[in-house]
DNA sequence: TCTGGGGTCCTAGGACCC
DNA sequence: TCTGGGGTCCTAGGACCC
């Protein structure tokens, strides 16, 4: 084994119940389940009594009757997140987010200025708690997967250190649904070849692996057995895609009502694009029919925007093509991401075209190519300034 | 288990190009 | 006229995570 234990994976606990909790003093000590419909969060009062995530309202209730149930308050959490966050870049600049209540912070090179990654750990537990009023539990290791498995391994309010000598009688024992990337699937899949332990996993020839596995998901779960992670913390990551959904329980909808939700989705995202500087290129409509199977229909449109004319015009189109099948089968989920997506600098803000449909802005643009050439083409929109925009706008040999 | 909302990554087939 | 391989993009579906 090689290297040192210096990534920190840190991660808050039971966090939406947590800041309920915080927020409600008459609520600490007691089991708090965030979310109504479905379970969003809970306290770990509510967890020892077998509430979890996910679970439907009703059932929770059941198992837990003098829980007090809040509505989520995301304003809250999202606040919440931001100070934590600032905590952990003023901790490391080589901070990973990963959602909204755990990141991945490198700490190797701060021994100097900062001491040891477990000093390190230790403080940050503590600001968090004094300064924001959450526990929150980390785990330090020689990589981002057995720092991940320490941190969820240590909760609640946990602090567990993996040295890298040790990293096989730690990893080795655990069920394989600790591993990061098995769920249900995936758990039988193992289970039917007799392999419940981390340590059984990684007996497997790697060939076996990918070959019940699937070749990518078989040798990451693999490498990851056998103690082999070789990601760094990631600092530029940046989302691949935006989304906003809607459940619409199982009653008949109209088409007039369905254009009515996916407008508003459509609005919203189209401000999160240009708040955020972004634009996209590709509209996947999600869909949940009556039986609850999910179906996408996506269209990629050739000019990259944040326009809601155009996307609205885009989601329309993919949504009229989809009519028939939500007639025959009812809908109970309309759902749009938008993903392709850019920075917004790379694009003119306002194409001089008045256009209220990106289907009808390709075929606009492409009759223009035909009759006035390419040239016209980057005129006409003033995009090609950029060359990563230009290539795929106006094909070289034009 | 009668079912939220926000994401990531992988697979696979077809179209199209060289 | 038939045949080959490789690469990219698009679409659809699925597993998984918090």
């Amino acid at each position: 084994m090689r290297g040192e234990a210096t990534v920190l994976h840190a991660d808050l606990d039971a966090f939406y119940a947590s800041v309920e909790q915080r927020d409600a003093p008459a609520l600490r000590g007691r089991p708090v389940i965030v979310g109504g419909g479905v379970v969003l969060a809970a306290s770990y009062e509510a967890k020892a009594r077998g509430v979890r995530t996910a679970m439907g309202g009703r059932q929770a209730r059941e198992l837990c009757p003098d829980a007090v149930v809040v509505p989520p308050r995301m304003d809250a959490y999202s606040a919440a997140s931001k100070n934590v966050f600032a905590i952990f870049r003023d901790t490391t600049p080589l901070v990973e987010g990963i959602s909204i209540d755990e990141a991945f912070l490198e700490v190797g090179g701060l021994w100097r200025t900062a001491g040891t990654p477990e000093a390190i750990a230790v403080r940050l537990r503590e600001r968090v708690r004094a300064e924001v009023g959450l526990p929150i539990s980390v785990g330090v290791a020689r990589t981002k997967f057995l720092a991940k498995v320490a941190s969820a391994v240590s909760k609640p309010d946990g602090l567990l250190i993996v040295e890298p000598a040790g990293e096989q009688d730690f990893l080795h024992p655990l069920p394989v649904e600790r591993l990061w990337g098995v769920g249900a699937v995936t758990a039988e899949k193992l289970h039917r070849l007799g392999i419940t332990t981390v340590g059984q996993l990684a007996e497997l020839e790697a060939s076996a692996a990918e070959r019940v596995l699937g070749r990518a998901a078989g040798a990451h779960l693999h490498a990851l057995a056998r103690l082999r992670d070789p990601r760094p913390v990631d600092t530029t990551r940046r989302r691949g895609s935006i989304g906003s959904q809607r459940a619409l329980g199982t009653r008949p909808r109209a088409p007039e009502e369905l254009d009515l939700f996916l407008t508003q989705i459509i609005d919203r995202l189209g401000k999160r694009l240009r708040e955020r500087e972004r634009v996209c290129r590709t509209v996947v409509l999600r869909l949940r029919y009556g039986d609850f199977a999910k179906a996408t229909r996506s269209r990629t449109v050739r000019f990259p925007t944040d326009r809601t004319a155009v996307l609205l015009g885009v989601a329309r189109a993919l949504l009229a093509a989809a009519q028939p099948e939500i007639e025959a089968r009812g809908i109970t989920l309309i759902g749009i991401s938008l993903s392709g997506l850019g920075r917004a600098e790379n694009v003119q803000p306002e194409l001089p075209i008045d256009w209220d449909d990106g289907e009808r802005l390709d075929s606009v643009l492409d009759a223009v190519r035909d009759r006035f050439g390419a040239a016209a083409v980057a005129r006409a929109t003033q995009l090609g300034r950029d060359p990563g925009w230009s290539t795929p706008v106006l094909p070289e040999h034009e």
